[in-house]
DNA sequence: CTACAATCGTGAAACGTTTCGCTCTACTTT
DNA sequence: AAAGTAGAGCGAAACGTTTCACGATTGTAG
């Protein structure tokens, strides 16, 4: 084994100053000009860097923030935890990141993980189903942020979308066209998403006086497979609707599959609008209408704000951001008007 | 703020036992049954948990592994970093990922942004220009991993796919179909996987007898514009070809979205065979003929690799794995014969 | 019964920092 | 000249573990 590396010790050693004087330095505190230059010298010379590990005994600080998130694969998800990965380390924060498997057992598990291994804060996209381990954990002195999805009774940070105004305006854009039969494809209802969303088809059906048809409302589980099945049984119903909202990527990209291997037509034999994302928006034909997410404000949003909470900056806590969706037009969206 | 967390002093209190004796027992040393059944009473009373920043000091092992990658965008990453993180966890590791953006001075910094959070060792997807940062670290005492590209001149555990044969394979399949005049989009020279993908086209048409019309050869960036550009490059071109083999995902999603601009019908004006992904595969219509990739067998073999390291086996070092890839054919190549 | 060996508990040093309070020096004010 | 004040360096304790070497106890063999 080589060189092990440099310690205060040997800054001190080197300068003729005390590890004392060398942490005071370092750690901003005076000292006289003519050390703060040997200080330099002896930090260059011998590679020195702090020991994040002694330090971290001694403030109780590991300078790593945990991120907890239901799915590895799910690029919405990997999107927000780049950006809260980018935020963090220009920080000088580390990241470590944990799937949960959208596994409620898996989550609780990998939390307890995180909290075990000391880091300072918590960025998690929740599951939803039980959350003792989350409010347990709101009255410890350790930030958490609550990404995508807000728990009942779990009071902290918290960055959403607007899932409720996304979904109306989604819908809204069918109505518009004169669609007046609307299917809708969205996700369990122990994922907070999934209800909201929920909510904002139900609410323009009654803005605009349109009775909701309960069979035209399927609920998914939020994967390719049943976004594929879910898509059968509506087309598979004796009036199909002649449109659909899929309040998922992962749900669109099973209702498209459906849609192929039953050479449907888009728009002409079925419009459908998704949700995500811009790539598979474009190489679907004709190019899908789609929810677009901010995610990368999500990310640094999140990071912000646990960095804030870190500083010890509690205002306007606990905090509720919700964050606009845009709707983007391409062209599987059938005018039936005139 | 609550009770702080309680300490192996605290656990010696309550058992009347000695902090050496706790610590024997924690670590699996010899302690007569009766104070073993005392202590794990005191452990649970206590709800005592090792602090590993303690542990750490002393050992000097951190418990973490650091994985970096160029992209968090792209599912072919994220996929593996999944399983990674999977078997690490399970192993008592946690996984800090960092993503440098595709960019060789953020490869570099985050590289030793890891090694100066002391991690116990490093799985790296390189990028491949400048390795300097990495040839240093290998004569380190910390294990290293390559995952997806070998780095010449850098001696350490390397996992891979069969690049050149998955290429081969793809390629040949669509000469075995009848076609002679067969396109390329591949990669910068700069990353491995693009050489090697090149390089099994290449050696295809060789082994066919087949002249290789370099105007048919595109180098993109691995990236979807690139992919987009190159496609409609190739079908500009005087005599175009008659398929397309696109060898990695983002250009893959680029090149059907020219298609898809052009209203140009696969495979009957054009064939195609890309690379990953399977949900992708299937929503363009018809489905598409790709080249999979073992993700998770990659990222298994990857992270119980570094644990071998760990665990102070370096039998078979440096090891080089070769995963073979499958070309799931699906109706995106015409058949050019009879 | 004695001698030897094995087992197990324990004290305390060490890991590499931070930080508090003390001390010394220099400067300023009376 | 003396007293008071401010600045800065320093010693050493502490953070929570690990681990080594030592001593005491227990068991076994002759």
């Amino acid at each position: 084994m080589i060189k092990i590396a440099s310690t205060i010790k040997d800054v001190a050693k080197y300068t003729g100053l005390s590890i004392a004087t060398i942490s005071k330095y370092i750690n901003g505190g005076n000292v006289l000009d003519k050390n703060k230059q040997i200080i330099d010298e002896a930090i260059k010379a011998l590679d020195f860097k702090v020991n994040e590990i002694a330090r971290g005994l001694k403030t109780n600080k590991t300078m790593t923030i945990g991120v907890l998130i239901p799915d590895f694969k799910n690029i919405f998800f990997t999107t927000v935890v780049s950006n809260i990965e980018n935020v963090l380390i220009q920080n000088g924060y580390s990241t470590i990141i944990c799937d949960y498997k959208n596994d409620n057992v898996l989550e609780k598990e990998k939390f307890n993980f995180l909290v075990n291994k000391q880091v300072d804060g918590i960025i998690i996209i929740p599951q939803g189903d039980d959350v003792r381990h989350i409010k347990e954990h709101i009255n410890k002195n350790m930030p958490l942020v609550l990404v995508d999805r807000a728990l009942e009774g779990v009071e902290c940070d918290t960055i959403l979308v607007d899932n409720m105004n996304a979904s109306y305006n989604a819908v809204e854009h069918l109505i518009t066209r004169g669609h007046k039969s609307i299917g809708i494809i969205c996700g369990p209802d122990n994922i907070f998403t999934a209800v909201e969303r929920l909510k904002g088809y139900m609410r323009v059906h009654k803005d605009y006086s349109m009775k909701i048809d309960e069979s035209l409302v399927k609920k998914g589980d939020n994967d390719v497979e049943s976004g594929y099945t879910r898509l059968n049984e509506l087309l598979d119903l004796q009036v199909p609707p002649t449109a659909v909202f899929v309040t998922n990527y992962e749900m669109t990209l099973g209702a498209i599959m459906a849609l192929n291997e039953r050479n449907i037509k888009i728009p002409d034999e079925l419009s459908i609008v998704g949700f995500d994302n811009l790539h598979m928006a474009r190489i679907v034909k004709p190019s899908l209408s789609i929810v677009v997410q901010p995610m990368e404000q999500i990310g640094e949003i999140a990071a912000n704000t646990i960095l804030r909470r870190l500083r010890g900056d509690m205002s306007n806590y606990p905090s509720m951001v919700r964050l606009k969706t845009e709707l983007m037009i391409n062209q599987s969206v059938k005018d039936l008007r005139g």
